[in-house]
DNA sequence: GTGAAAGCGCTAACAC
DNA sequence: GTGTTAGCGCTTTCAC
């Protein structure tokens, strides 16, 4: 049907080896002879396998993605990033969702094994022991994405100095009683953001020889509902804080419902700060700690590939900035 | 590096063939080599190299998907529905985050010719003549969602239905006045669906014999800022809509946004219904017309991995149902 | 039933 | 410079 390297070599009447060094830019081709390749090709609208140059190289030209849950919206801002400098790269992406830690551990192994990807972007997951033994035996270059693991490069952005940008932001405001309302603290899927976005909050508030009364600490489930009940919880608690601050926007919307299910209006009865800054933030008005979320997906990519090539450095750190993103949700305590 | 079909073999003591008939589930196996053969690759760890086998089948074992915006949420609902699909099927799927008519074009090109999919789904996009023929010429089987093509089988849901749902919603509430902010008329990327949710809410009105103002329908950019640009034009005017229906839920968080420019209370001063009901619609508490977004794209697979296979039936379209979700944006007219 | 061998379409090493 | 050829790791006849 299609035609082959074959084909184009016998019309340009050149061998397949000669076709194959046009086709890769090589030099040793002299202009005269390149030409007629190039001619035949376009005649017999001819387009290389990539099947086929996979099998001959032994790259897959293909890295996946393991994300967690594809719903949440800082997961997709990341994949965004990564896709675009991947498509750039000419390389393709297949994702994985990862939703059970059962999953995670079948799609590492698929990785390293099965589809012998030439290597790995992890959004939100933390390898435990057992997978980064896994990953390092297949030799499959992995880069996380907001995750850390000691042996592994990652790409993250300064979870506790967002938090503390955000306790300083309300403290600012002459609020002393904060609460929080992140993830779970043990996640299955290994990811610590939360916590240390609950940390930078702790150490604003040191700052100024406050602390944060244990009791205003909730950490659950990663969904709006969750966040909802957890605040109803710590809101309705005899002297509750006069403000909230939740490991991200989705947990932050919950926090807003609670607010309104309790009667009190936002920001002049309680204030509310988000965290990641994603598209529905600015929708809702919501004051938050701005992340680059598109770019640690393109600079995860950058750096895998560099990796994949050679050329890249060993595990190490990225951190990207972030940054107080002020809407209306947060003002001075009542 | 990785055990092959012929160390499997080697080590069973048997063919190359007969390994692969094992691996295959194929008939014509005794138990006992069977058992030998499963032993060996238990033991050897090995897995088949997928690329390999694609070469050699001369099938890619994966699928395309074309989408307009990725930032969309629609899209990305219709993309997860895909995904579990086809990850259920052992498919992988590479996504092609089409922006403008010329990276259609070439992505179309890609597709049928470069990369050798077996399948590719279309998000909300219609191909035009010349992409129609080269997508047959090709021979790959696509499957449309959000769009429609005499040729191609699609699946959607129906439009011009949740335009009349929205409108007899509002005109029960005693709306009379009824303005639209929709996607642009002649969308360069071939999607009509604003345009027939316009349709529907016309014939909703024309059922009890009112009509919509044309001053009162504005088509333009799929935005929220630019919903929001819209949505202050028609409500300065004299004699303004006392509801909007929104083509989508992103432009009718724009036109809540107009709303709140210009002081109006929601439900209280006006109405606003969107469609989709995406995530962030329940966030704001936004009444909106629901439909099937995941389902489109999990029927959409199941479509697609039928007509590869020669199971699937021609042309046609599935309509999926549309439903009411009233939330807390509509209301009795001032 | 099972083994041997011929592709699938490319790349790269090796002659000339 | 350029042609030839041996893989890459499978699947699939085709004998036996």
């Amino acid at each position: 049907m299609a035609a082959t390297i074959a084909d184009v070599a016998r019309r340009a009447g050149v061998g397949v080896g000669t076709v194959s060094r046009v086709l890769n830019n090589r030099p040793k081709v002299r202009p005269a002879t390149r030409a007629r390749v190039l001619t035949a090709i376009e005649e017999l609208d001819y387009v290389p396998s990539e099947t086929a140059r996979r099998l001959s190289l032994g790259r897959t030209q293909t890295i996946a993605v393991l994300s967690i849950h594809l719903v949440i919206p800082s997961v997709i801002e990341r994949i965004r990033g990564i896709e675009s400098s991947l498509t750039a790269a000419g390389l393709d992406m297949i994702i994985r969702n990862v939703e059970t830690v059962d999953r995670r551990a079948q799609a590492i192994r698929d990785m390293s094994r099965a589809e012998r990807v030439d290597g790995a972007i992890f959004i939100s997951i933390g390898p435990d022991p057992d997978e980064y033994a896994q990953i390092r035996a297949s030799g499959v270059p992995v880069v996380l994405v907001d995750a850390h693991h000691p042996e592994l490069p990652s790409v993250v952005s300064d979870d506790v100095e967002g938090g503390r940008i955000a306790g300083r932001h309300l403290l600012d405001l002459g609020h002393t009683r904060l609460g929080f309302v992140g993830d779970p603290p043990n996640p299955s899927l290994g990811v610590r953001s939360s916590r240390m976005r609950l940390q930078g909050v702790t150490e604003a508030l040191k700052e100024r020889g406050l602390r944060i009364d244990p009791s205003h600490i909730v950490e659950g489930e990663h969904s709006r509902a969750e966040a909802r009940r957890s605040a109803l919880t710590i809101l309705s608690a005899p002297d509750p804080p006069t403000a909230v601050v939740a490991a991200n926007d989705t947990l932050a919307f919950g926090v807003l419902h609670a607010a309104r299910d309790l009667g009190l209006s936002v920001p002049g009865g309680l204030s509310v700060i988000g965290y990641d800054d994603i598209d529905a933030a600015d929708l809702v008005g919501l004051t938050t700690v701005h992340q680059p979320l598109q770019e640690t997906g393109t600079e995860a990519a950058r750096r895998l590939l560099a990796l994949i090539d050679g050329t890249g450095t060993g595990p190490s750190r990225t951190t990207l900035p972030v940054h107080l993103t002020v809407r209306e949700t947060t003002g001075p305590p009542p």
